[in-house]
DNA sequence: TAACGTGTTGATAACGCTGTCATTCCAAGC
DNA sequence: GCTTGGAATGACAGCGTTATCAACACGTTA
């Protein structure tokens, strides 16, 4: 636990060798005396030393990393949108992408350290984080006290020192809801989504301000708790179409848990939209992948991504008057997933009644 | 066009400046005469001079990288299992991956070249290749010129001084076409992939046999292109399924494209597998998300990469007798969208792995 | 005992670039 | 002509590590 300053020199000293027999530890070289290693260690633990990459790379002519060359036309996942947006902003500013992927299941504070880890060991100007990591207040703390500038990604705490940027997720959701409701539907489930990622309360907020601004009450027991994951999706909606009255609608808070909304319709022989509509956000590949496609929310990943990048660039080029904190606005995109109750005479609503963030209608 | 190992004293040589006026022409600062400019732009562009990024951060003391840091642990996409492989092999061997990009839609010399820049510029130790650029000849001739190490995943030649794995892609696909010839298909259709991927040859070529061990002959009206995405597998199963005496069975050689053929399928009122028995190739994360789910062959991307990578490591380090090259079985993976056809006694096929509860179909 | 090998350690010179500061150049003003 | 000041350029010292090679400490062999 230390500056993450240290030299090798330091080192040296302070282990009382000389900086040639700490290269050769740290390098893991034979033919060094297993006491002598010791000490090395030691002093390396104490000073928090990690070696500095380019001046270890000009010296030894490798760079210790490896090209990854790939062609993907067809990718579209929202860590893959992302990864674009990224990528295409450091491109043009001359910058080099590292990623740095943090541990999966495992409790956030592990994923923080790894992230920490592995951002100073790679000494990189700056990081840009992706929810939930960029609400991590220890890791947030620590790059500060590093001088490690950020920029944030679908951030819960839009404010703070860093750059950040978010998609309107409350407005977007708000308008999936109503557009629910103006259909005609009166019991409207909604699936939670990770509790971690601050969008998940945004767009929860977003469904209650819809069913407020159409005055209809709450159901308490059409809220099911999800993970933003196809098999939570899948699990929570059972529950919901299996409940004694159950709801006409279900809007899943991203579009992998309504893919796994419909597959559970589909196993209970409940056809969607004609039995239950099914909404999701994001507009992910999945969205129109599924049968039918869905309904649901575009969340413009690259150009936030992009965006932000640009800024903390800017940032690490001196030209920063304060943080920047962008929002993205979600249009609608209506596909078949959605219809009118069965129970209810058909209409369509008009463009009059659409309103609120622009909207998108697909085919 | 040059041996991209010029230095930045053989450019002021050249130009007839010092390396400090070279050193502003690149890093674009001002105060520097237009036709000095110039002088030196010629000569870099004549020795093909690229700087040295770790000379550079090593007296900049900037890295002129950004990390980006991310958590998802729900992301599953081919390039995404691929990359997870390869990450976990870097890091265990204390190697950095840099991810490159090439260029999607356009046409293939150019995704190499900008492929080429990034590895040169990047001084990168070693490069990883994915399908198609790893079978592209004027890539890998440009990288062995500049003896930059490669290994690559998923290529049509297992050959070559570099190390390679890829999947049993025949094997595989011939075990797909004999589960449904036995489950009693006599029609069954087949969608090619992207030409330029060599696993669309080997998969096309392991239904052939499949066919041919069955004594089924191949019915020249049942294959359709396909180009690995999940548009091109609807159009071709559009075209296929209306067809005047439609297959009772269709093989996609991707779950994309399986997915794809399932929508068409439901968009023309046929149920699957009642109707028509689909099946697809690699278990990627689309493969259990559609409705039904698919049956398919497990690629095991994550694995493939990690070992190659192991393998381009150890050629690295002088570990190296020959190259490598490694095949990886694709077991068969069994779930709901396919079923003996309509017209055959009903039997139950022996699901190895079952994929969500319910067992109604659609009607 | 002397010579030798083997394992261990250190002094010092790169590595290729940028930062600092000195120097040169040149047009404008006296 | 001489000065002046800003623009243009260059000399040189690092940046923090590894590579080279010499030196040293031992135990072993002739």
């Amino acid at each position: 636990m230390a500056s993450g300053k240290a030299k090798i020199t330091d080192v040296a000293a302070r282990a009382g060798v000389s900086i040639k027999t700490v290269s050769r530890v740290m390098n893991r070289e034979p033919n060094v005396r297993a006491d002598t290693r010791e000490r090395v260690l030691e002093a390396t633990a104490a000073l928090g030393y990690e070696p500095n990459p380019a001046a270890r790379g000009l010296a030894s002519r490798r760079s210790f990393s490896l090209g990854l060359l790939y062609e993907n036309p067809h990718e579209f996942s929202y860590t893959q949108r992302a990864f674009d947006g990224v990528f295409a902003s450091c491109t043009a500013a001359g910058y080099t992408l590292l990623m740095l992927p943090c541990g999966g299941e495992d409790d956030a504070s592990n994923a923080a350290d790894s992230a920490l880890h592995l951002a100073i060991q790679a000494r990189v100007d700056g990081v840009i984080l992706t929810a939930p990591l960029c609400d991590d207040r220890r890791l947030l703390d620590a790059l500060r006290e590093r001088d490690t500038p950020s920029a944030r990604i679908a951030t819960a705490t839009p404010e703070g020192s860093s750059c950040t940027v978010r998609a309107g997720d409350r407005d977007a959701s708000r308008a999936i809801a109503e557009h629910l409701l103006d259909l005609g539907h009166q019991r409207v489930a909604f699936i939670k989504g990770d509790p971690r990622h601050g969008a998940s309360n945004e767009r929860f907020a977003g469904f209650r301000q819809g069913l407020e601004a159409r005055g209809v009450p709450l159901d308490a027991a059409l809220v099911a708790e999800g993970h933003f994951d196809f098999d939570s999706g899948r699990q929570a909606a059972f529950g919901l179409l299996n409940l004694p009255h159950r709801p006409t609608a279900i809007f899943a808070s991203n579009d992998d848990m309504a893919a796994g909304a419909i597959a559970a319709a589909h196993a209970l022989g409940l056809a969607v939209p004609t039995a239950v509509s099914v909404a999701g956000f994001d507009d992910s590949p999945i969205a129109s992948r599924t049968w039918p496609p869905l309904t649901t929310a575009r969340q413009p990943v690259f150009e936030m991504a992009a965006a932000v990048t640009d800024d903390l660039i800017a940032q690490l080029r001196g030209q920063f008057d304060g943080p920047r904190h962008r929002l993205f606005d979600c249009p609608l995109v209506l596909r078949e997933s959605t219809a009118p109750p069965a129970s209810t005479v058909k209409k369509q609503p008009s463009a009059s009644e659409r309103e609120g963030t622009g909207r998108h209608v697909e085919s």
